[in-house]
DNA sequence: GGATGACCTGC
DNA sequence: CAGGTCATC
């Protein structure tokens, strides 16, 4: 049986591309709640699917490190769409040539090209709050991940808590999404495509997996997007302007102001956008005195506006980046394990007085 | 525009 | 109640 791979004990099979742990925290950055499938499989490695290739990766000071699992080949022909005869003979000739594409499939999905130690340093200058919490969560980073896998996963996130949508975006996979291969007794499964997400049976199917009436929204959107806007839809929103992007994805059921966002920013190089919640209307006042819409009782889509402007105002063209950040501070509060907050002590500040707020709000 | 309540499920 | 969305008033 293939077991997880773990650094240590089989280093010649590991592949490397230079990264310093100020430009990518993997353990901050794959849990922070942009992506929900990623698992720590031993201490310090997270295993996960990234274009459609299981991966697990670790990190040292100034190394990434990473190994890529063979997929487990469907026998009987099943993969209709890759006609194997020279394609498994390209792949294992070439193995230097693999090794650049495969770097290169990483620096894409963490966007390495973008230099955060000098965004940190921007947002730091510009914004006291962020200096004094930036010290402990650094390398906070944005995934540039799959749209389809963003948008459907986000669309799961509405009025629910992490936990169970780690859960439910699992079961996604498992039942509806292509088998990649077995690890140890994991079995780990590609995004379910579009076509299958539209298949009039996947409502009641996922009801029966515990979706509420989220399975209506999979469904639905997933079939909207075919039928009207067509298969390359989605990712074509990269190519359009923020606010038109936006809005497109507000057209499909299940998908609002916030959701909408979320995808934005993670999946379709929209890094101004700021997903605005409760959470972060509340720091917004609280921290830095917002005090436009005042009397406001609810998120309206104006609040939303004006949140997001504030904060790009303060920010920049990076601001949703920004927003991660800072929102990881409540991640932490919810479900990161203590030893994450351990060295320095401004965080412990920082960590008490969001749970004594939030506590003697929820008292209320 | 803005306010309210229903909507699935589970810890 | 939970990191929201939708229908309705």
């Amino acid at each position: 049986m293939t077991r997880h791979a773990v650094f240590s004990s089989g280093a010649k099979m590991w592949r490397s591309l230079q990264c310093a742990k100020s430009e990518l925290r993997l353990d901050l950055t794959l849990a922070c709640g942009q992506t929900f499938r990623w698992r720590e499989t031993s201490e310090g490695h997270w295993t996960g699917v990234i274009g459609g290739r299981v991966w697990t990766l670790t990190q040292t000071e100034d190394t990434l490190w990473y190994y890529l699992y063979k997929n487990q080949d469907a026998a009987g022909g099943k993969n209709k769409d890759t006609p194997r005869s020279d394609k498994e003979e390209t792949q294992s000739a070439t193995s230097t040539q693999d090794a650049e594409v495969e770097a290169e499939m990483l620096r894409d999905y963490f966007q390495l090209h973008v230099k955060l130690g000098d965004l940190y340093r921007e947002w730091g200058a510009a914004d006291c709050h962020f200096k004094e919490i930036s010290d402990i969560f650094t390398g906070v980073r944005m995934l540039r991940q799959d749209p389809t896998e963003c948008l459907f996963s986000f669309i799961c996130t509405s009025n629910n808590h992490i936990s169970r949508i780690q859960g439910m975006v699992e079961r996604l996979c498992q039942a509806l999404g292509a088998p990649l291969c077995q690890l140890d007794q994991t079995f780990y499964h590609d995004f379910p495509t579009l076509s299958t997400l539209a298949e009039s049976r996947v409502e009641e199917r996922l009801r029966d997996l515990g979706f509420g009436y989220r399975a209506r929204f999979l469904q639905q959107s997933a079939k909207q997007i075919l039928d009207t806007n067509g298969l390359q839809w989605l990712d074509s929103l990269r190519n359009v302007p923020y606010p038109e992007a936006r809005e497109a994805l507000r057209t499909l059921p299940g998908v609002g102001t916030k959701v909408a966002d979320c995808v934005c920013l993670m999946s379709l190089d929209k890094s101004e956008a700021v997903p605005v919640d409760t959470h972060v209307w509340q720091i917004a006042k609280r921290d830095y005195k917002y005090t436009a819409n005042n009397g406001q009782k609810t998120l309206t889509e104006k609040v939303h506006r004006d949140i997001g402007d504030f904060f790009r105002k303060l920010w920049g063209p990076y601001a949703g980046w920004a927003h991660s950040v800072s929102a990881i501070v409540h991640q932490a509060s919810v479900s990161f394990t203590v030893d994450l907050l351990l060295p320095p002590t401004p965080c412990f500040r920082f960590y008490s007085a969001l749970t004594s707020r939030d506590s003697r709000t929820s008292k209320k």
